[in-house]
DNA sequence: CGAGATTTGTAAGGTAATGTTACTAACAAT
DNA sequence: ATTGTTAGTAACATTACCTTACAAATCTCG
């Protein structure tokens, strides 16, 4: 009852710095003794957490040659279990849904693309049940959910608010709904935060030094921070809506133009049959997409090289006031639009004569997974929080 | 030599719950026994505890009358000892510089106010010789010094920077300086972001559940942002410099419009001028100060108006992207020209019309304080950090 | 091929800190 | 005066750690 502070706290704290050790480890294997020289622990007691880890199957005994070449008595190598607990990662977008299963280690060990279709309530049921499917071909518990979903979700609410793209989401108590089909630690989360959270962790994690956006250029346009190695959410869960930054005070009278008004993927294409239609010369169709429209600026084409100009130069005015109020050290573009080189080639040129020291711009390499990376990156820290004090805590006392 | 979680780790926890729970309890005073209720440590380990903090003379017995009126043996009330550590704080600012003495509760049992001038050098040494004679009236130990500066500092190089308004001090290693004068912990923060963390105590820990915001506007403009209780400062230290934001895409050749251009005070006075120029009318003198020309455009003057609602555009559409990329839920305005209601009303009033959910705007009440105030408060975080470990962790092994 | 060196892992004992139980102390109310 | 209630203490048990010492397993060198 009194829950004070000589039951098994001091365990649970030692038993973090092993775990801690096995996963910062290369490869991840260590002796005992190489474990008590990394925690500072003494060698009995990490046998003594080993034995408990052992036999709660979240660490074995490696099968690896005993390391030969060296001297004195060959170490027994440990490692984690990759299978010792798995999570089901997801992520929503308007037209797919990528759901995914992962191990211990982050590893995607099953993936699957599924339909979101008009109806939340049966891409729901599609989602937890291709779930609970990857979870019974591994045999596995699930430890943690995280998915993703383009709008906000208010964890106090466990709400989705401003879900625009997809129907029957908004004002769905996400999280409850995955809680009725996984006894797991659940997370809900913006797919653009998520995504920010992938870049980072592609990125190597030494790189993470300092903060860290992801801006996602695609139908719309939204903005994911990473400060200090947690994704930042804002006071009402809805920092980064970048799409709705406005580019000059209005007019009064006229409606306000926001950055999504111009370098969204639907107003690029609006705006090249625009410079089109204004003279501009141009060897691509008025109809083309963006990634034509792109390739035809990157080879002089003056219609598509105005386009890239503008929408460039808008992008750049949202990130030169995104580096003054937040400083990031370094910034990915993703999403359709975002991904393409040229297109942050063109935010580059434009920024440097905006503010003094640029930070870093890069287009993401991860493509349409950069938010199920992410998930699976959220998992972890979900995973690595409460592993420990789930295996040491249910211990007979 | 093996550092191992056994020594001692487990002691200091247990006091540190001690000290919360004594810094947490109205009145500041508790009984042995309400203490093992409060943190559910066990009444032996209490009474060891606050035995040690007592022979350090940290608590002691409070004087008080022994809470009649209860039933059952009366209980020995300890407190915390208000005067067992001290911090000196200060507020470097373009022509004066704010000193005080703060004891544990944060209390200023002192404060002085010093000429700044041109050399840094003997500012440095007036500032240190003040706080020095500060803790010697109170026979006291400093504990923590905590000191705030007009510009950029860089924890990792110690290095003031931006300190445009300081001669002297750009480049200067403050945090050093100072360290060869009080044997403390050492904290030197930007200004805005000192007064940020004041406006926040300032407005009760309660209302500090969300993210806030502190802009200053005067001289220069700055901003504080305050994230999950701990102060924002972006990937160099640089974050916040509001007064260098775009108001809009410059247009080539000409020199760029910053938010500094329109509403820094001596931006706003030159306007002022100019729109008289222009032909408004008006009854005030040309070469008026900021806060008789917002006075005049509260009363109806028309050129005063018009500077003011110029003015209150830009800083709204500033604010506006504040709102989209951070969303704080709170924003105070300091400074000479951000403390004035009638701005901040009219600031109000123009963000109603570009952000769908405008956060909570107020004017500060600090005044010219606001930095000192936020010095104490970084000051107490410092010591309660350090506080429990320095007197526990001197015992004799 | 055997002795020494070297490293791993275990066993035994000691220490630090906590909790539990049972007790005494002090006061209010009946 | 007795009873009840709450505060504080003393003695003991428990947890979990570290240290020291030692056994085990292998390599190296003579």
């Amino acid at each position: 009852m009194a829950e004070g502070s000589g039951s098994g706290v001091l365990r649970l704290l030692s038993g973090q710095r092993i775990v801690d050790a096995l996963f910062a480890s290369h490869p991840r294997q260590m002796s005992r003794a190489g474990i008590a020289r990394a925690t500072g622990l003494s060698k009995p007691t990490v046998s003594a957490l080993i034995a408990d880890m052992e036999s709660a199957a979240l660490v074995r005994v490696s099968d690896e040659s005993p390391s030969s070449g060296s001297i004195g008595r060959p170490a027994a190598l440990y490692e984690l279990v990759p299978t010792a607990r798995h999570s089901v990662v997801a992520d929503i977008g308007a037209t797919k849904i990528l759901v995914g299963l992962c191990d211990l280690f982050g590893n995607l060990v099953a993936e699957q693309e599924l339909e979101t279709g008009p109806n939340a309530g049966a891409a729901l049921k599609r989602l937890t049940g291709a779930g609970s499917e990857m979870l019974r071909a591994v045999d596995g518990r699930c430890h943690a959910v995280c998915v993703g979903v383009p709008g906000i979700y208010r964890p106090d609410q466990d709400r989705v608010e401003q879900a625009f793209n997809l129907p029957g989401f908004a004002g769905l108590d996400l999280g409850a709904r995955l809680a009725e089909h996984f006894d797991a630690r659940i997370h809900v989360e913006n797919d653009v935060n998520l995504a920010a959270l992938g870049e980072l962790t592609r990125m190597g994690d030494e790189q993470a030094d300092g903060d860290f956006a992801a801006i996602s250029v695609g139908t719309g346009i939204g903005l994911g921070m990473v400060v200090g190695g947690d994704l930042y959410r804002g006071g009402t869960g809805s920092a980064g809506e970048l799409g709705s930054l406005l580019l000059a005070r209005p007019e009064p009278g006229a409606p306000p133009v926001t950055l999504e008004d111009v370098a969204s993927a639907p107003s690029i294409r609006k705006r090249f049959g625009q410079a089109i239609e204004d003279g501009h010369r141009t060897t691509v169709d008025a109809g083309a997409d963006v990634p034509e429209i792109f390739g035809a600026a990157a080879s002089g084409d003056e219609a598509a090289a105005a386009v890239l100009d503008e929408v460039a130069a808008a992008m750049a005015l949202a990130v030169s006031h995104l580096c003054l109020i937040a400083d990031p050290t370094r910034i990915v573009f993703g999403g359709g639009v975002g991904a393409n080189p040229t297109f942050v080639d063109a935010v580059r040129g434009h920024l440097a004569s905006l503010v003094a020291t640029p930070p870093e711009l890069a287009a993401s390499t991860l493509g349409r997974s950069a938010a199920l990376v992410g998930a699976v990156s959220m998992s972890l820290r979900l995973v690595h929080e409460s592993l420990v004090a789930e295996i040491l805590g249910d211990q007979p006392r």
